[in-house]
DNA sequence: ATGGCTGCAAACCGTTTGCAACTAT
DNA sequence: ATAGTTGCAAACGGTTTGCAGCCAT
């Protein structure tokens, strides 16, 4: 399976930002701040979520050896706990997380590299709404995820 | 986990046309037909897929005692592979199943009371392409799941 | 010092698979 | 008779959990 791709970079700032927002989130419940969440963090916010947790285990061991992949699993259910990060379900199977103030989009998958495209697009959303509202619902979220190849791929078949 | 409801009943008719499109798919491929799969195709095929394999399981037992597991998993990968069955994987982690057939729709789902509408939204779709191609993707597949309560559980509280 | 956190390994749970017996062709 | 299919139970693989020791507060 292919890696997630970044469309760009994240600020340091951005980055020191949420972990910031971490921190004091952490404190005001008496929980702890501990070396394994700020290196977790810092390469989960750098990445723009998209990581499976496997990848993230990687890129976390390769800074710190004993980092364990509980611990992982532990941390992202804390991030989303504390509204920090969302749980996303590909249709490969593999849980992934993304930064919270990530949310407002939704997904272009390349399903022959694993690219993994973001986008915006209003009108869909307002329909959406009128959909939901047409059937009696109240809507709280959605999902929505296109599969295709990418330009890349296209060109070279 | 509530039960996926049904909108409507399938009528015999249908299931019929289902269930004998696979007798000949399974003849021009040299498979064969047995009566685990007739009592499971005509339990998935009435039900217009959304059913979990468990409930699947459940529903086949009561009908034919001796039907393991095994069976079910393995007939409805079957299905998937004749083009009779999609693949469905909600934000619950379980695999589900459709007919085929039923594919032109998304999904309504009612997070208090799990039942699922489908509908079709042609202005959604056609915006979908777009992106696609704003993107430079060639559109596959996609999948939208929109997630709310639905009026029932909204007046019942 | 307290009690939250970690790593390890075991447990979990939905899904898949190996195998001997069975059965549709 | 042949080879596909079944049920069982064991294996799998991603995720979760129990626990003893560790470490932030």
């Amino acid at each position: 399976m292919a890696k997630a791709a970044r469309a760009h970079d994240v600020s340091p700032e951005a980055i020191e930002r949420r972990q910031s927002a971490l921190r004091i989130a952490l404190q005001q419940r008496g929980l702890r701040n501990t070396r394994q969440r700020e290196v977790l963090t810092e390469i989960f916010f750098a990445a723009k979520g998209h990581l499976s947790l496997e990848e993230l285990l990687g890129l976390a061991k390769q800074r710190d050896g004993g980092i364990g992949y509980a611990t992982v699993y532990r941390t992202l259910k804390l991030l989303t706990e504390l509204g920090l990060a969302h749980e996303r379900q590909f249709s490969d199977g593999h849980l992934r997380y993304e930064a919270a103030d990530d949310l407002h989009h939704d997904h272009l998958i390349c399903t022959r590299c694993g690219l993994i495209v973001e986008f915006e697009e209003d009108e869909i959303e307002r329909l959406q709404e009128e959909v939901a509202l047409r059937h009696g619902f109240r809507l709280a979220s959605h999902r929505m995820e296109l599969y295709g190849v990418c330009r890349n791929c296209l060109s070279q078949s």
